[in-house]
DNA sequence: GCAAAAGTGTTTTGATTACACCCATGG
DNA sequence: CCATGGGTGTAATCAAAACACTTTTGC
């Protein structure tokens, strides 16, 4: 099966051999204003015309399943920077209407302030959803982002992906709430404080909060080489 | 792309339509003597013939992806029972050699006990090979084991599978040695029966151990509906 | 001074760990 | 009677949870 892509480099539109029966399904978290969001897409062809579902597309013979996710979202996002795990495959019989397609789910985390949305050609139309306006979507990404949420949940319990979500420097505050709205609980203050800060992952900076009408927090920033290093020695993230 | 099948009813050789380019690929671990081992087959036909490998094979076109693994189980060992779960989709180019195919991992988690090997039309012989002893598998699949092994090992903390290696009725010290062997730790034998117990997921049995040379263990049982009951409130499994 | 969030201190509770020790059984 | 694993008890340590309290800032 042959498909039309923009060449990265030259800009041009080309023809590449893709994968057949097979496609990429991305759930994209986001993270604003305490809220966690994910990115829908409008389909412009096709069958699913004027419905929303999964920023998706298909594999070119030559890349990788992962590296086929991630051009997909630059493609879509422009964000070279972002953290991109696979979900797994979901292959229903049913799962597409007009032929056997199997899909293989991956998530990703951005940090929303990085990003504006460069609608490609496969979509019209692009637009944040808070979790609970989330409606019926095409084919099976109900499913898809339902088992994203699971699986994002238990995942941030054991490893700091969610530095992902939030902008380079972030108070203590926007860090637990982001947890709380990720695993939808309600969270101590002190205790979380004291727990995030013993593990040592946090850069204390020297800036602070500006124009807030109480006590300006400090800002930290991830440190990322002392995360590397403390995985290696087989630490163990829970919040 | 057409195959031929032996149908499990009528016992008859039929042909049928598969997905082309994906296939399955399924790690299934056994427990023994305080083992534990992956069951591996001697490829008999095409570019792989005389290697060894994980058992694998086609998805119909009018099957799921998790039902084409249980058949494929099924077909290899004649096992109906078992625990079985997705890994990933395994989708480098290169890792197949002759052409371009994404194969979907499955591992699984059998009863030694409940098990004869039924060596398939596309298995020449299959054998139990220890952990230590699997040795170069043709394409991707030493990964694909690499990766079941760092599954197993977080999933048995978090959820009671690990008795899906074990016979019906067992000793506590043989749980133990279970955990032992596949989280690769020693582990204290009084504080792990009470954390165990605690858990109210054993059901003691009347029979005891016969013909040891020390005093007979309590025979135990895990408990389903207990486990489906606790799961639904929320509970955590941690050894 | 008041509201609002930042940040510190302290007590209680419960889980984890380490290890000493007694029990039953076959050879 | 001794080796082997079965099984119980307990003290010490550590982490989690609950919550009272002080600090800083804008208005």
């Amino acid at each position: 099966m042959i498909k039309k892509f923009i060449d990265e480099e030259s800009g041009k539109i080309v023809e590449k051999s893709v994968m057949n029966a097979i496609t990429i399904d991305c759930v994209i978290f986001g993270f604003d204003n305490g809220s966690l969001e994910v990115l829908l897409i409008e389909h412009a062809e096709g069958i699913s015309k004027g419905k929303w579902g999964l920023p998706g597309g298909w594999i070119k013979k030559e890349e990788s399943i992962d590296n086929a996710a991630y051009r997909l979202l630059r493609e879509l996002t422009g964000i070279k920077d972002l953290y991109l795990e696979q979900l797994r495959a979901f292959g229903e019989p049913s799962r597409f209407p007009l032929d056997r397609v199997i899909t293989i789910g991956y998530y990703a985390l951005i940090k929303k302030d990085m990003f504006n949305i460069k609608a490609g050609f496969t979509a019209s139309d692009a637009k944040w959803y808070g979790l609970n306006e989330v409606e019926n979507l095409i084919y099976d990404h109900n499913k898809i982002l339902e088992y994203s949420l699971i699986r994002l949940r238990s995942k941030v319990k054991r490893a700091p992906i969610g530095f992902n979500l939030l902008p380079e420097k972030f108070t203590l505050l926007q860090l637990m709430q982001l947890y709380e709205e990720i695993l939808g609980v309600q969270l101590d203050k002190p205790n979380f404080r004291r727990k995030i800060l013993k593990m040592k992952l946090l850069v204390v900076l020297e800036e602070k909060q500006t124009n807030v009408s109480h006590r300006a927090a400090k800002l930290y920033m991830f440190d990322k080489e002392r995360y590397e290093m403390l995985t290696n020695k087989g630490f163990i993230f829970e919040v």
